[in-house]
DNA sequence: CAATAATCGAGACGGTACGTCTTGTCTTGGG
DNA sequence: CCCAAGACAAGACGTACCGTCTCGATTATTG
C-alpha cells in the first residue's frame, strides 16, 4: 500500500479483557487467535478446566462460536491451547554431569511449579484426559511425551557415564520420579508435595532402601 | 440363630436385568438402591465415567431422578458408589514376612487388576476427581486412603523388621511404587504397564541404582 | 457418605401457622380437617390459586398428602372447600317487595364482595372450573347454582307479583345483571366494576334503552 | 406482543404436516415459527388449555425449548398465539343501520362460534387469564380489548341516531350482552346458550322489563 | 475501482442433561 | 385400624451448553 495510511496493520490491541471491535466482518487470524488464547489461559487458570466451555469463551473473548469450532476441534485441544499459551513451560535440561543433583533440581523445580493455578491447571487436563482421547492425544503430543523423552535422554546419559547402573531403566526412573509427584498430587490422600517429600524420591531411587 | 440353617432369607437376588415394577408407589429401599448401583456398574464398566449422566441411569434403572439426587449429590458420588459395588476390591494385604516378595506380588496384582474395564473406570475417577472435590473426597474415603494405609502399615512393619532402612520414608515408597503405576497408566507417553515394569519399579527402590 | 439420608431424628420443626403435634398416630379427623381448611383458605386468599398445591398444603398444614388425597379428590374441591370456609358467602336475599330496590342492593353487596381477596379467589376459582370438570361440578353444587336459583326465585316472584313483565326470561335475567358484574371482572379491558355500573345494569334492563 | 422480536408477519404457509427436517442447524426463524403455531393450534383446539406444556409442543412440532422459551415468555402467550393462528377470529362488525338486527345477528354468530372447539379454548383462556396476568394482558391486547371496542363503537354510533337512549351506557350494554354469553358459557348451572337466549338478551333490553 | 469470495460476529436451531417441583400411589411405622 | 411421614415413578419446569447452521457485515482479493 503506497499511501499515507497510518493504519497499524499488524497491532495487536492487547487490551485487558474483551477487545472492543464492533461489527460483524472479518478480522485477522492472528487477533482473533490471540484473543481466544487469552481468554482461555486466564479462565483455565482462575477457574479451572470443569468451567471452561466454548460459550463461556465465545462471550468472554468475542470471538464468535463457529471460529473457536473451526480451529480446536474440541474442548480439550482448546483448554490445552490456551493452557501453553498462559504458562509457557520451560522444557530446558541441565546437565552438569551430575546427575544426582540435576535430578534434584529438576524435580524441586516441577514440585514447585505444580503448585501454582499452572500446576493444578495442569493436573486438570491429565484428568480430563482420561475420558477424552482427543485430549490425551494432544496432551501427549504437546507437552508429557517432550518432557518424559528429555527426561530419558538425560537419564540415558548419566547411565552412559557410568553414574547409574546399567541394568536400571530409566524409562521406569521418570515414573518413580515424576510420576511419584503427579500421584500425590491427584490423589491426595493426607501426603503433599514438599521439599523432603523430592529428596527423599531420589534418595530412595540412588541410594536403595535395602539395609547395608 | 438357633439353627445350622445358612439361608440368607431376606435375601432379595432379584436375578439380573431390570425388574419391571409398575405403579408409581414406594418400592423398599434396598430394592431401589440395588437397582441403581447395578445399572451405574455395568454403565461405567462398559462406556465408562463420561456418558454416565443422572438422566441415564434413571432411564436405565427404572429409578427416578427424584430418589438418585436425593441418596447421591453428585455424579461423582454416584459413580464412585456404582463403582465398588460392581469390582469389590480385594484390600487384603499379604505378609509372608519377605516384604519384596509380597510387595511384588501385590503390586503386580494391582498392575493386572488396573487392565481390566474396572482399572480403567478408577482411573476416570481419579481424573475426575480433580475438577469435583466431592468425587475427590469420596474417592479417598472409601478407597485409596485406605489402601494407601494398609501399604504403608506393611512396609512399616518391615522396617521395623529391618528389611528396609530406618532413614527411607515409607508413605513415599508408596508413591514411588503404585504413583508410577498409576502414572504410567494415566500418562501413557508410549510406555506400558507390564511385568517388567513392575519388577523394575521393585528393583530399582530395594537395590538402587548407584552403581556398586 | 453417598446417602445423607437417614432420617431428620429429633429435629422439629414447627413451621409457622401450623400446629405442632409430632408424633405420627391417628388425630381426630375433625381436627385434621380443619388444619387443613385453615391453611388452604389462607393460602387462597393471600396467594391465589395458582399456587395451591397439595404438597403446599401438605406441608404448611402439617396434614399428610395421604389424608388429603383420601378427602379430597382433587386441587379443585380442595380449594373450593378452604374457600368457602375462609368466606362463608352471604346468600340470603331480601324481598322488600320492592325488586328493583331488592336487585339494586343485592348487586351492590355483590360487587363490593367482588372487590376484596374473596371475590378474587372465587374469580380463579371459576376461570380454574373452565379447565377442570371436577371443579366445576363442585363449584356449581356448592355455590353458583343455589345462587343462581334464589335470584331467579326472588325474580319469577317479582313476575307473579306483576313487577316483571310476563315475556320476559328471568333466568336470563340473572345473566345479564350478576354475568355482566363477573365479565367486568374476568375480563377487564380498561372497564371497572363501580357503583354507577351496577346502577347502569337494573336501569337498563327495567327501563329499557329504547327511546320512549 | 408474543413473540418479543422481530415478528416476521408475512404469511409463511409452509404446507401441512410436519416437515421431518434432519440435522440441527438453524432453520429459518418463520418455518419454525409456523411449525409452531400449527402444532399448538391443533393441541389447543383437541386437547384444550389444559394439556398444553411446553414440553409437548416441543415434542409435537420438533422445535426445541430453547427456541420455544425465546420467543414465547410464557405457557399462555404460547397458546394465545397458536390460537389465534388457527381460528382467525372474524371482528368485522355489520351496520346496517339497524342497531337491533346488527346486534342480534352477531350475537347469534358469536353463540354460535362459542359452541365450537375454538370457543371452548377461548373460554379456557379466559379462566387462565385469572390466575395468569401475562395471559390476561396478552388476551387483551390481541382480542378481547379490540371486540368490545368495535362493539362499543357500533352502539354508540346507534345512540347517537337516536336509536339508543341517550342516558344508557352503550359499555355497559356489552357485558350485559357478550358478558351474559360468556357467564352462561363459563357458570353453565343447568342453563344453556341458545337462540332464544340470544334473542332474550336484546328484547330485555330494547324493550325494558318493567310492564307496560 | 467495483465486483467477488472469504471469513468473521452474532446467534438461532435441535438436542441432551441439568437440578427442582408437583402429582398421585404406595410403604412404613407410630398411636 | 387410621394416621403422619415421606419414598417412589412420572414427567414438566426453565436453564446451560453442545455442535451445526443461517444470516448479514466487513475485509481482502480479484477482474
Amino acid at each position: 500500500m503506497q499511501t499515507h495510511d497510518a493504519a497499524p496493520a499488524g497491532a495487536v490491541t492487547t487490551a485487558t479483557g474483551a477487545p472492543p471491535h464492533r461489527g460483524r466482518g472479518r478480522r485477522p487470524a492472528e487477533e482473533v487467535r490471540a484473543d481466544v488464547l487469552r481468554t482461555v489461559g486466564d479462565l483455565i487458570l482462575s477457574e479451572g478446566l470443569a468451567d471452561l466451555t466454548f460459550e463461556r469463551v465465545a462471550r468472554s473473548s468475542g470471538v464468535s462460536k463457529t471460529t473457536l469450532y473451526k480451529w480446536w476441534p474440541s474442548r480439550g485441544a482448546l483448554a490445552l491451547d490456551g493452557y501453553f499459551h498462559a504458562v509457557e513451560p520451560a522444557l530446558a535440561f541441565d546437565d552438569t554431569g551430575d546427575v544426582r543433583a540435576d535430578l534434584s533440581h529438576q524435580l524441586h523445580s516441577f514440585a514447585e511449579v505444580m503448585g501454582t493455578p499452572g500446576g493444578r491447571a495442569l493436573l486438570q487436563l491429565v484428568g480430563g484426559s482420561q475420558t477424552d482421547p482427543d485430549l490425551a492425544a494432544a496432551l501427549s503430543d504437546l507437552y508429557t511425551s517432550a518432557r518424559r523423552r528429555l527426561a530419558e535422554e538425560r537419564l540415558a546419559r548419566a547411565q552412559e557415564a557410568g553414574q547409574i547402573r546399567g541394568d536400571a531403566d530409566v524409562r521406569v526412573l521418570v515414573d518413580q520420579l515424576w510420576g511419584a509427584i503427579y500421584y500425590r498430587l491427584m490423589v491426595p490422600d493426607g501426603v503433599t508435595v514438599d521439599a523432603a517429600f523430592v529428596d527423599a524420591l531420589v534418595d530412595h531411587l540412588f541410594d536403595g532402601v535395602t539395609p547395608r
